[in-house]
DNA sequence: AGTATTTCCTTCTAAATCGTAGAACAAATA
DNA sequence: TATTTGTTCTACGATTTAGAAGGAAATACT
């Protein structure tokens, strides 16, 4: 429950998480990831951040109904938190008044997407 | 010289270097950087970070004039690369994607620096 | 002038936390 | 029971963090 600091990974995974809704979980996470990133991913690389943002207080989770598709096991779904929330809040301004600040990037605000 | 990924501290440290031009050596570093977090970090730790910044080739260094101040020591400017830049606008660019996608974070991007 | 002291800054050493991979295991359907 | 979807456990390398040690230039002191 320490607030703590967050890891570049456990950012990206703490935003998915946000993203994906109540279909945040690791395999699908996982999925979600390979295809934004381009990068891929170990299972294993995210449960275990998935724990430890869970220790950190950044997301909760609870365990899912099993759906009826086969082999369809039940799913533990992780929701973000307030503190979670928070958290990237603060990482985004920060990150944004830093490029602000690079004269290379300072323009880039208009071109968002590019 | 292997781009591998950039941890979070790294970020920012390379963008700090970015941001101080000539003025990017380790102590002034540090200094920037509690300036505009507001966390303390130890020299060590910016000057870790600095070396293998500098082992991924993503900044380069040469060692300054010594000052007229009392004390003024040479000091090491580091200098970003265009590996550097690159792997920077990349991260910029990700981070950006996967904000528009959070919908509490979706129209933040008009209200820059509030 | 010559030496000690102070200040600014880098290098080195060590430890904790984060990031990564994959094997082992569990539950549901066919 | 075989296959598929998913989680939990175990380990290790890389990043992050801290602080001690060392080194050079300017100032203070005798």
């Amino acid at each position: 429950m320490k607030e703590t600091r967050l890891g570049e990974f456990e950012e990206v995974i703490l935003l998915l998480v946000g993203i994906l809704g109540e279909e945040a979980y690791a395999f699908n996470i996982a999925e979600e990831f390979e295809s934004q990133t381009g990068r891929s991913v170990s299972i294993g690389a995210v449960h275990s951040t998935l724990t430890r943002l869970d220790d950190k207080g950044f997301l909760t989770s609870k365990m899912g109904k099993s759906t009826a598709e086969r082999g369809g096991r039940r799913k533990r779904i992780y929701t973000i938190t307030a503190s979670g929330r928070r958290v990237l809040k603060t990482s985004k301004d920060f990150r944004t008044s830093l490029w602000s600040q690079f004269p290379e990037f300072a323009m880039d605000k208009l071109v968002l997407g590019s």
